[in-house]
DNA sequence: ATGGTAGCGCTGCTA
């Protein structure tokens, strides 16, 4: 079983690429963040036509998370457990079963400066994240976190931790945020299969950030031990951010034997 | 030390 997950950062301005990249990568499930999208735009036509089921959860200009399968699209949930009916949330998070497997598309907080509201936000987001899974999920099941988690995990997911230190995304409470969930039973199964460093999924669009290396490792698959065990293959397809308007961020494939 | 780009949508916000 392959699970990819691809912040594509509008896909209105991305659906070619992301077809295209369906079409050879292949992947038995794709989570997107990013979409950018209200439901009512969400081009499900488009995926029926690859063979693939989706969801999508949108609110139009900002965020936007979806999910698509070939092997089948269950128990679709958007949001918190804890979320209240009339509690207004940013589509941040969709869940869906796939072949056995609980899936999360997530988009977690930018969080922009550390110390600021937005900071706090983020923090809050994935300790919300903790608690779901803590008190609804299992980890001795079939289960994993797929997304944009904003964060890089360690010093080897940074291009110049010195020179980005004191800012977000590789702050310690963040981190410790992310932390907690691999705690709860959830391994981040690139990591586990490759230890170099240098490898990273996202690269600013500014100053030829991507040409020059200057990247992060900010998406995850982070996956249930059961499951984690059976992780064979990962590869951040860096092909994927080149070309004509591509995402500042490349896709992630894990194969699960 | 700063600013650099992209997307949305029409003004500046978000990243």
């Amino acid at each position: 079983m392959r699970i990819a997950t691809w912040n594509v950062n509008s896909l209105k301005v991305r659906l070619p690429k992301v077809e295209e990249w369906l079409a050879y990568a292949r992947p038995d499930v794709l989570c997107m963040q990013e979409t950018k999208l209200a439901d009512s735009a969400f081009p499900a036509l488009a995926f029926s036509a690859l063979g693939y089921e989706s969801a999508h959860c949108g609110e139009g200009r900002w965020n936007g998370v979806a999910i698509l399968s070939r092997v089948g699209l269950e128990d679709v949930m958007a949001g918190f457990s804890d979320q209240a009916e009339e509690e207004s949330t940013e589509a941040r998070l969709l869940w869906a079963t796939c072949a056995g497997v609980r899936v999360a598309s997530i988009y977690v907080p930018n969080g922009r400066q550390v110390g600021s509201e937005h900071y706090e936000a983020k923090l809050a987001w994935l300790n919300r994240l903790r608690r779901h899974v803590e008190t609804g999920c299992d980890p001795t099941e079939n289960l994993v976190i797929c997304g944009d988690f904003n964060v890089a995990p360690e010093d080897r997911d940074v291009w110049d931790p010195a020179k980005l230190h004191g800012g977000t995304h590789i702050s310690a409470p963040e981190r410790e945020a992310v932390a907690a969930l691999r705690d709860w039973g959830l391994s981040d199964v690139f990591r586990q299969l490759y230890p170099e460093s240098g490898i990273y999924s996202w690269w600013d669009y500014r100053a030829g950030d991507f040409h020059q290396g200057r990247g992060l490792r900010i998406d995850l698959v982070l996956a249930t031990k059961p499951l984690a065990e059976r992780a064979t293959w990962a590869l951040i397809d860096r092909q994927a951010r080149k070309g004509k308007l591509p995402s500042d961020h490349a896709p992630l494939l894990v194969d699960f034997q």
